[in-house]
DNA sequence: ATCTTTTTGTTATAAAAATAACAATATTGA
DNA sequence: TCAATATTGTTATTTTTATAACAAAAAGAT
């Protein structure tokens, strides 16, 4: 299939956690567009496109079959074979990550942190157990880990990355507000809270009241 | 002056940022496009272009002078007066968005935390003090807090937003899983780890290597 | 049975964002 | 002094994203 756009790839993660939502909480089957749409405060024309992009279609005017549509955006966003996660740096946002990692996420599994301070090492949360740097190669080729949150404080960042690249890591989630440069082959997403937070302030005093 | 694009807004941001660490590291006067360009891993058109909309020039073949491009995004994205923000759940991440936010940012400050749990009411992470729920509306009349960055836990999500708006925010940043719903005139910033993990592992299964 | 309504799927259009192209100008060096 | 070079500022173009418009089909109403 030919590869989706960035946005839709992030709706379609939301539409997946939303609807597993919707069906726990009121037990339904079926969903019209209008309906996933006000949920997510997005617009219905929005919903079925993206869902035509992945080539879902339902019975026109029944709205969609709920459990299919989840597994039709697994078969999509998911890769076939199960991805493993590290956090690296276990202080409180590694911890308060691997919380909200908990979940059935069949084919995404957080399997281990990392952290320098001995006193963090061998302690866990939700069963995923912290190891030190130094263990880092190992542990990440012993568990196929391919994906890296990075949660360390500013000053380690930068080296961080580098060893999580020479380790054989192909994508890094980056929480700490350091600018990372990683070679091409890749994947780097930024995640910067002060900036978010630094956006909310500036539309919260300039944005049209409506 | 027109209001700025959403992108331009977060850039002006880590532009900001990336700067102020520059002269700390390099002690350099000035910067070029391209250099600064390279730190964010962007394009120079793209640092050129927002510049353009802040309205800032320099001399031509020069260079931008480092401390008078900060004071002029500081003049644009910042707001006159102070902006008050509370975090609102004192666990992990609450925490963590705390150590994130020291530093100084003279016109947006933490000024308080708040949480249900009795034993966390009382304590303090730098220096900002956590509250119970049931003072929030007197807390926040008191100190002005117009921004709320909400890491509750999923279940509370709803009910504390409610709450929040009663209270007279203006802005939400949502750390929580659960699609809000709020009125027009709140600014509300989603922020779900969750899709952005799941967005890194798509790409990193289906990108083009490159 | 036929008309009306509702909802999907898709094509067409608009808006936002990024990139390219290039004129203008300062600096360097012959 | 004058050509070559480097860099900014801006307009033009392309790409991406979102919205609008609408045909097709199912369901219900008359």
């Amino acid at each position: 299939m030919k590869i989706l756009p960035e946005k839709t790839v992030e709706r379609l993660s939301q539409y997946r956690r939303t609807l597993n939502n919707y069906v726990a909480e009121y037990g339904k089957s079926r969903i019209y567009s209008h309906e996933l749409a006000a949920l997510l405060n997005i617009t219905a024309v929005q919903v079925r496109r993206d869902i035509m992009f992945i080539g879902y279609t339902s019975v026109q005017r029944k709205g969609y079959n709920i459990k299919d549509l989840i597994q039709v955006i697994g078969n999509i966003i998911d890769s076939p074979d199960s991805i493993n996660v590290a956090v690296v740096g276990y202080g409180n946002l590694g911890k308060a990550i691997t919380t909200y990692f908990a979940g059935n996420r069949p084919k995404l599994k957080l399997v281990a942190a990392f952290d320098i301070d001995p006193k963090k090492v061998g302690s866990e949360v939700n069963n995923v157990k912290c190891y030190s740097i130094e263990r880092m190669r190992e542990i990440v080729a012993l568990n196929d880990i391919s994906i890296a949150i990075l949660t360390v404080p500013t000053h380690a960042a930068a080296e961080m990355a580098k060893v999580l690249i020479q380790t054989g890591i192909k994508g890094i989630l980056n929480f700490t507000t350091v600018n990372l440069h990683v070679p091409s082959n890749i994947y780097l997403e930024e995640y910067d809270m002060i900036t978010s937070l630094e956006k909310v302030a500036y539309f919260v005093k300039h944005r049209p009241l409506g």
